[in-house]
DNA sequence: TTGAAAGCGCTAACAA
DNA sequence: TTGTTAGCGCTTTCAA
């Protein structure tokens, strides 16, 4: 294990760099080399445990079979879900991942991305943070492709990966008017963030195929637990809704301890609905209802479309996906008269 | 960013790369270069959005700034939480982290270890999960500095970062004795893994201590849900304990579910105290009692021992590190009389 | 105060 | 069937 190289090796059996390198790549029958030849600088190579230099080669072969993952929060269940997909659907394409953790912070995701780019990795996904695609776009442009997850942009021309944010809304809000609920509070979370937006677009319209619009509530600014405690424990003391919507598993957090600080039961006293699905909801008492996000498809997905848009040259093409999210109903939700 | 190196900037500007490559390291006024030559290069690597390639730096320096994290499972929140202090540490010392998940899978881990190395990163974290520590030792010798954190094994040269867990164990069964519990079914984790063999341990001290090593009941051997579910439900089954101690929080789920088909009620008809802390553990009803893991100084420690034997060249000296954990209480007990 | 040149480990075009 | 050689982008020794 002193540091072997294929010069080393090359030395060592007396054949030359260009030979072992073949031999080692398994272009030994593409250049007819040998088997004997083939069987001795193998061996060699597997007795000294030859590692080859990923920086050698990348720097060589402008390739460097590495992708970078940027997320805001890999503590947060929803995006450690999507993490160890992507982990693992990267793998078996050949390529590792290099993961940055921007904490919802854009000056992070900012140094994250030129980390990367140093790095020369190979394609970039991202669930961004920040609100500007300029430079998203601009790197997606000049030979690095870009696709985004979770969170999409206005009007970009960059690919996605996104739940279908709206129909999740329209979903959630739409089984409690169906179980009688008229005065429900959303609770949002990032308030420029697409997911966000849509949601709340999708509360809206149910809203009003419902007849309910001057019913609406909408409050909030951000994915934090403290953010549904807050607008819960305010809700509670001011008028208090039948039902919430909260936009996400931090938020529901939030909006239980504020909750059962007030001493009321959930469903008896205030229906909730909530964002993301997680094992831990099926645990709750009650168990919660709730919008699941396709984290495992959005996670294939993304390396798919990055791998294809890496893979081949011509491939400028973009995909801008959307999927649906899926109601799994708990028993956080009381049937009113 | 039509792809800018030193050469580019060396020609743009008429001086030599070796001067562009010196004022761009901040080593101006080490060699004494000229004010207006250091204002040129600079405005000029920042006109053209320079990205210095790591590749190339790592070619030449010996040295990547990154370093590797091996994980069992980014899903599982004690690790995703681990994984995010790490992240975080280690980009405040300069460094990247590349992270592999192993499942919980030998093989895994060994191709991701190789991996590792071919990408040339400067120390290795990782919570192993096979049985053997040879390769890890050797790959420590050899210049690449390793640290275990989670889990250590046996006899070992290499530097540990781990909880004390045979304190954990001791703890949690201390409380439920103290609880007037006698009846106390342990359910472990992976039989061979270090923190299951310790935390038994622990458990079965403090029933000798408490003069009831004639009522120990250890089963189970693995850190999944189902392990939890399926010792949960056969004990049930056979001879209800009035007490269940978990080894983590998947073996707690596990066992909730059990539980609850059984339609006994905790803490009334069953008491329980788990390992690893979690957010959501407080929204559980009832709220669970726990042994917390210090992840964040797992995660903090860890990273500076590494950096600490990566920057410094005589330093083979191994720390092995046993931080204590921290019992946190819910409403999971029942006081026995 | 600046530059020329070698070399890190690898691949591939060209040569034999 | 195998070897020679140039070059990927960077740092650094030596020289000026």
């Amino acid at each position: 294990m002193e540091h072997n190289t294929l010069l080393t090796i090359s030395k060592r059996t007396g054949f030359s760099t260009s030979t072992v390198s073949r031999v080692l790549n398994g272009q030994g029958d593409k250049y007819r080399i040998s088997k004997k030849t083939i069987q001795v600088v193998s061996e060699e190579a597997k007795k000294c445990h030859y590692t080859p230099s990923l920086l050698a080669k990348g720097l060589r072969m402008r390739k460097t079979q590495t992708i970078g993952l940027l997320l805001p929060g890999i503590d947060n269940p929803y995006f450690a879900s999507i993490a160890s997909v992507v982990i693992y659907e990267a793998k078996k394409l050949g390529y590792t991942v290099v993961l940055v953790d921007t904490m919802e912070d854009e000056k992070n995701e900012q140094e994250g991305i030129t980390s990367l780019l140093s790095r020369k990795v190979d394609g970039i996904i991202i669930a961004p943070c920040g609100q500007d695609p300029t430079f998203l776009e601009n790197t997606d442009q000049h030979h690095l492709p870009v696709i985004l997850i979770d969170r999409h942009f206005e009007s970009t021309t960059l690919s996605y990966v996104c739940t279908d944010n709206y129909r999740g809304g329209y979903e959630a809000t739409q089984y409690l008017t169906q179980h009688g609920h008229k005065d429900i509070l959303c609770i949002r979370g990032l308030t420029y963030a697409m997911p966000s937006r849509e949601r709340a677009r999708g509360y809206l319209d149910a809203l009003k195929h419902n007849g309910l619009t001057n019913k609406k509530r909408i409050a909030g600014n951000d994915f934090s637990i403290k953010n549904g405690y807050l607008e819960t424990k305010l809700a509670i003391n001011t008028t208090l809704p039948t039902a919430i919507f909260a936009m996400s598993n931090t938020i529901l957090l939030g909006a239980i301890k504020a909750i059962r600080e007030a001493k009321l039961k959930i469903p008896k006293d205030i229906s909730i609905v909530s964002f993301d699905n997680y094992t831990y909801l099926d645990y709750l008492d009650p168990a919660i209802t709730r919008i699941s996000q396709p984290e495992s498809e959005i996670g294939t997905m993304s390396v798919m479309l990055l791998v294809q848009r890496m893979e081949s040259s011509n491939s400028s093409q973009h995909a801008q996906i959307l999927l649906p999210p899926q109601l799994i109903t708990g028993n956080s939700v009381k049937k009113l008269l």
